[in-house]
Formats: structure tokens, C-alpha cells, sequence
DNA sequence: TTGACAAGAACAAGCGCTTGTTCAAGGATT
DNA sequence: AATCCTTGAACAAGCGCTTGTTCTTGTCAA
């Protein structure tokens, strides 16, 4: 990504150029050209059922048509249609190495639904409230994906309340807003085992904020392995901090400090671990001799740390996937459950070099 | 980033909420509601300097509109008035480290123009496509930011042909296409710089794409550096790759394996020296002992790379802010620069840990 | 008193599209 | 030969907004 980079073939057609000298043709244009009604010129272009038209006039009306290079105006459709079959994808941090997979996940089933999918970032406050309103309430989108762990009840009851089209993205919330979550509970769990299996007893966990859902079920999940393992979770041995490498590196103290250190530690998030790893090795502790590690959530990333990261690789592109199309459903009236959990592809464990047997 | 996570207040005010119980309020249900005619509300309340109304009548049309929770249909107003006030940002892979500054520099901007921005991803060939027809030519935003190292200038001339309203981020291409971009040669020169400064002398560059505009760039500050310090560019010390972490991995595999090996290197991009300095680490070098390393752009990541990676941070979100200004003056019809090279802020280089003199 | 001129506000057309309805002109059916 | 479909296509209204124009007052100068 460093270099602005990216393969692109933009080349555009002859008729999608003449299409945008000003003024731009419209349909009253192809029908005047192609010496029929307007009604009729957009109901053969859109294959429109109810086109009745000879074979031929569907021929001149599409030459034409090509010809002129027109290209239908969304704004005009949108008013027309009462819809502007585009979705909005509310990030909180577009760079998040684990936003990559989401969007592709949603984009790939939005135009496969036929919508076109945007994102916008939602990294400030006020940059995502701007965006809710611009987007939703003003009609530039149909519905909102909306990604994030942190909408506190309060929030999404009137998010929903006010708009009815929004779809969350692994917040898990009683009640009916409408969500798809990712089995972050099993994920961590897994993590986890991997420690315990390796020998550890004792592990610590790296949270993320204690008011996160999406941290809690991994709390859940770590402790689960530890209980079933027979491992008692004692004080200090889970710290709460934010999903990012500052927090990580801090947590990572905290647990540094501890007496007797734990022997590994799980962490809640990707970017957590990075700055986790860089605390131990401040410390003078190597990974995995000193200490084992795993991580939630998986990116190319991992491979390259020092040393390569075991990781729990969740199924985010499907979860992606699978909100966009819990969105369709609502937006066309379908039935469907609100909540559904992404089990398939399950979580898996991408097994590196920073789990190790616990020293001495 | 692990945790699906940021911290929104969505709270939705209660006319925001009444906006939207179907059907949405229109504008002339304010009319009726307030006893005027339909263009007075819009006056009004867009505060047209043509609205003739008294205090008194301002106020009600405002109250009504308030208490019925009227919102303003986006794409009746754009079919009116033939603009949508929205702006889409294009970026090859929206996950990039690098691009999460570009993104706030472009948003900044755009809501203090007056815009909504979107963005969206062009990570692969037939979606970059269908966002430029679904965005620009079919009118769903006003304009684009391309921000792209890799469009070849045939493709560049179609599109601007064909919309007029684009503008590439970082990509220098003659003619009159509309660009800005960022000062890469004199970046790299100063990370070449610092490991002259260090004392290295045989020092490579690990390079992007040759084909690549940015990339080449890069490579020439690289050149300058070297040759203003008396030292000779032999054959094998610049290699070419990709930018991303498998391409600087074996970017820097190829370096190694040089006779007599370089004692520095200078990365074209922060992910591929993440891949190059985990090669090193493969191959037991160990930096900045044996080896050191400078990269081209700065993120926190950086920070926690074993070591500390030197970067050169360069003014990205000025480049987005400045994008977006460029493009706004052409929507408008400024005249202004039709090229504009960001140079303020300047490239600094963060001084981490992994810069030392030469061994031996 | 008349007219001119504001100010305040209503009227009306139109942006580019969709879609329900009507119309005309053959066949097919009686 | 009259009736009835059916097919092919035109008509026309309307989506929610903006904006140029017109209308109606009240006020003020002549």
C-alpha cells in the first residue's frame, strides 16, 4: 500500500466519453433520436417486462442509445424509484487491517445484489454522525452497514428507530436491531487452547475495553479454555485496554509486572499484540522462549512481525458478505433472522512461530 | 485493528428520528403545515438571499419543519440543482497504512467545502471500474480523487476525456491532467541521506515497480543522494518490486545475496520494508547491527517493528487536503493549477532504531 | 390621489427518470 | 362484418426539490 499504488484499467468507452460531454444525453435525447417515446426507450434499456416493442425498434433504440452514449442519471432513477441502490459502510477506521476483508466481503455481495457499495469514516465523532446524516437520513443510501463494537444500546435503538435500514456488524445487542457477529467467543477460545495445549498454565489475556461486546465475548471465550483446562483465572491475569498497538504495549506492561509472569499471553486484537510484542522485547523478553502468543483476527501483517504470529483468523470477508445481505433482505421486505452468527468458514488458528512450550 | 472497534455517538435527535417514519416529510408537507408556499420553505430554509419572508413567518417555517423532522431528499436536490455535493475518493486497497491520512486530509477538506466524501475501494480491476461508471458517469458524485501510482497515461486521458472532474493523487503525468502529489524524490533523499550520514556507503534501495510513476521518483532521490555523497549506484543495488510485504521480502532476499552485501537499505514503501526487515531477520542479519534501514512514509506501525523502524514521514494528509481543494476549484470553475506538488508540511525523517553506523 | 416601488409570498415550470394508462392497428374469433 | 384480444407504442403524471416569474399588498414620493 505504501506507494498509492494499484492496478487500475480505467479506460473508458468511446460511448461512456461522449456521454459526459455537457450537457449529458439524456432519454428524452435517445427517444427524440431514435423517433420513439421516452417511456419506451427506458423500459427496453432496462429490460422492463412490460417493454413491448418490436425487435427491431429494441435494436435502434439500443444503437441509439449506444451511439449517443447514454448513461442514466442516479439522481433522476433515485427520485423516480424512491431508492438509490447504494449502501453505505460505516467504518471507524478505514486503515484497520481488518477492515480489508470486511469491505471486500461486502462490496463482492453488493454487486452481486446490484448496489453499489461506498464507505465512509466514521473514525470521529463527528465524522460518523455527519455521515449517518448525510448518507441515511438524507437519502444518499438506502441502508448502512455499521461497523463497530462500540454503539452503546442507546445509540442503535435510535439509530434504528430513526431509519429502520441498518445492519451491525458484530455488536451483539438484545433486542431487534439487526446484526450479524462473528463467534468471537470460539475464536478466543481457540486462541486460547492453542496456549493451553502448548503446556501454559499460566496465560493471560489481553482485553480489549471492558464495555466492548465484541472484547467481552473474547474475555468469554479465553476463559472457557482456562476453566476447561483446569486453570483458575487470577486477578491481573486479564487487562483491559483499547484494539490498538499503544494500548498493547501498555497491556503488555501491566502484565509484565505481574508476580509469578504469565508464561503466555492471548491477545483480544491484532494491533494489541504488534505493541504487545514490542513491549516484551523492550523487556528483554523473547517470543516464544520467554513467552508464547497468539492473537484475534489474522492479516498478512502477522507473517512478517518478529517473530511471526500465531493468530486466530476469523471469517470477516463472509461476515461482510452475509451483513450486506441481512441488509438486502430488510430493505426488500424479505423475511429473515436479525441476528445471525457467521460460523462458516470457522475460525481457525494460523499456526506461526510465537507459540512455544512455557520456558524452564 | 483489530476490534470492529471506534467510538460513535450516533444518537439520533428526535426530529431526525420523525424524519424518517415513512413516508419522509417533504418539503411541502412543511408548506401545508406552516401555511406557505412550498418555494418559501426552501428559501428559507437554505437560506436563499432571496427569500422574502418576514422574522415572524422564518421562525414557523423553521419550527414546522423542526417538529414534523423534515430532512432534505438528496436526490430530488441533486436532480435539481445537477449536483450531489458528494465526492468519491478511489483507493486501490482502502486498508493501506498509508492511506488512513489521505483519507482524513480528503474528508477535512471536503466537509469544510461543503461536500460529503465516500470512498471507495478499487482494490480490484473490475470494481475500480464500475466505481468510476457507477459514481462519476452515472452522477452520483460530483467529482473523484484517484489516488492511484499506477495508471497508465492512455487510461488517465480517457477518463479525464470522459468526466473532466478528477483528480490523481500522486501520480505525475504530463499533460494536463489534474495531480497532486507529493515531493517522493526529496523524501527518499533524505532517507538515503540519513544512512550516508551514518557513515554507509554501499547502501540499496529496494524500490517498487519500475513502471510504477511514484516509484520511479523515489528511486531518483535515492540516486541523488548517492551521488551528491560520492558513491556509485552498481548494478544489483536498486531492486525492484511491489509494494506491498511479500515483494520487500524478497526484494530484500536479493539484496542479500550480493557480493560484497549492502550495509543499508533504503525501502520505496513501509510495507514492503515490514517484509524486507522480517527477510533479514530470516537470514539471522540482524538491524541496525549488521544492517540498517530507512523506509519511505511513516505510520504507528512503525513504531513497534522490531526495531523501531526509521521512516521518512511525508505530508499525506495534506496531499488529501489539497486534492480535494484542487478538485473543488475545478468543479467550480476556479482557475488554479492543474498540478500542484504538496510541499508543506516537508518530509521529515523520524529518527527510530534502526539506523547505526556500518559494521565492522 | 395617483403611481412607483418595495417587500412578502404564491405560482409554475422543470431537473431526468419510472410507470400506470390510453390509444391505434392489426389478427383471430364469432 | 362486427367484436374482441393482443401487440406495439405513445401519453401523462409524478418523484421532491429549486428557481425564475408573477401577484398582492402596503408605503412613500410626487
Amino acid at each position: 500500500m505504501p506507494g498509492l499504488l494499484g492496478e487500475y484499467d480505467l479506460r473508458v468507452t468511446a460511448r461512456a466519453r461522449a456521454a459526459s460531454l455537457r450537457p449529458a444525453v439524456t432519454l428524452a435525447d435517445v427517444a427524440r433520436e431514435a423517433g420513439v417515446d421516452q417511456s419506451t426507450v427506458s423500459r427496453v434499456l432496462r429490460d422492463d417486462h412490460r417493454a413491448r416493442a418490436t425487435d427491431e425498434t429494441r435494436a435502434r433504440i439500443r444503437e441509439t442509445a449506444d451511439r449517443l452514449g447514454y448513461v442514466p442519471n442516479a439522481s433522476a432513477r433515485s427520485l423516480a424509484v424512491r431508492k438509490t441502490s447504494t449502501i453505505g459502510l460505516l467504518i471507524p477506521n478505514v486503515s484497520g487491517v481488518i477492515y480489508a476483508d470486511v469491505i471486500k466481503g461486502a462490496a463482492d455481495a453488493a454487486s452481486a445484489l446490484g448496489y453499489v457499495l461506498v464507505v465512509a469514516d466514521g473514525s470521529e465523532l463527528g465524522r460518523a454522525n455527519d455521515a449517518v446524516r448525510k448518507l441515511v437520513l438524507e437519502g444518499r443510501v438506502d441502508g448502512l452497514l455499521l461497523a463497530s463494537g462500540t454503539l452503546t444500546d442507546q445509540v442503535t435503538d435510535d439509530l434504528l428507530g430513526s431509519t429502520g435500514n441498518v445492519v451491525v456488524l458484530n455488536r451483539q445487542i438484545a433486542g431487534k436491531v439487526p446484526q450479524v457477529i462473528e463467534d468471537d467467543e470460539y475464536g478466543m477460545y481457540l486462541g486460547t487452547r492453542e496456549l493451553v495445549d502448548a503446556g501454559h498454565r499460566r496465560i493471560a489475556c489481553l482485553a480489549g475495553p471492558p464495555d466492548v461486546d465484541t472484547s467481552r465475548r473474547r474475555v468469554k471465550g479465553y476463559k472457557r479454555a482456562m476453566r476447561e483446562a483446569g486453570l483458575t483465572v487470577t486477578a491481573g491475569l486479564v487487562v483491559h485496554h483499547d484494539f490498538d498497538e499503544a494500548s498493547g504495549y501498555a497491556g503488555m506492561l501491566a502484565l509484565l509486572g505481574q508476580q509469578p509472569q504469565p508464561t503466555a499471553v492471548a491477545a483480544a486484537s491484532l494491533a494489541a499484540a504488534v505493541g504487545a510484542m514490542a513491549a516484551a522485547r523492550d523487556q528483554g523478553i523473547v517470543i516464544p522462549d520467554d513467552l508464547s502468543m497468539v492473537a484475534f483476527h489474522d492479516a498478512p501483517l502477522a507473517n512478517y512481525l518478529c517473530p511471526p504470529l500465531t493468530t486466530i483468523a476469523m471469517p470477516l470477508e463472509e461476515l461482510g458478505r452475509q451483513a450486506m445481505q441481512m441488509l438486502h433482505r430488510r430493505l426488500v421486505g424479505e423475511p429473515g433472522p436479525a441476528a445471525v452468527t457467521v460460523s462458516d468458514p470457522s475460525p481457525i488458528v494460523v499456526r506461526r512461530r510465537s507459540v512455544g512450550p512455557p520456558p524452564g
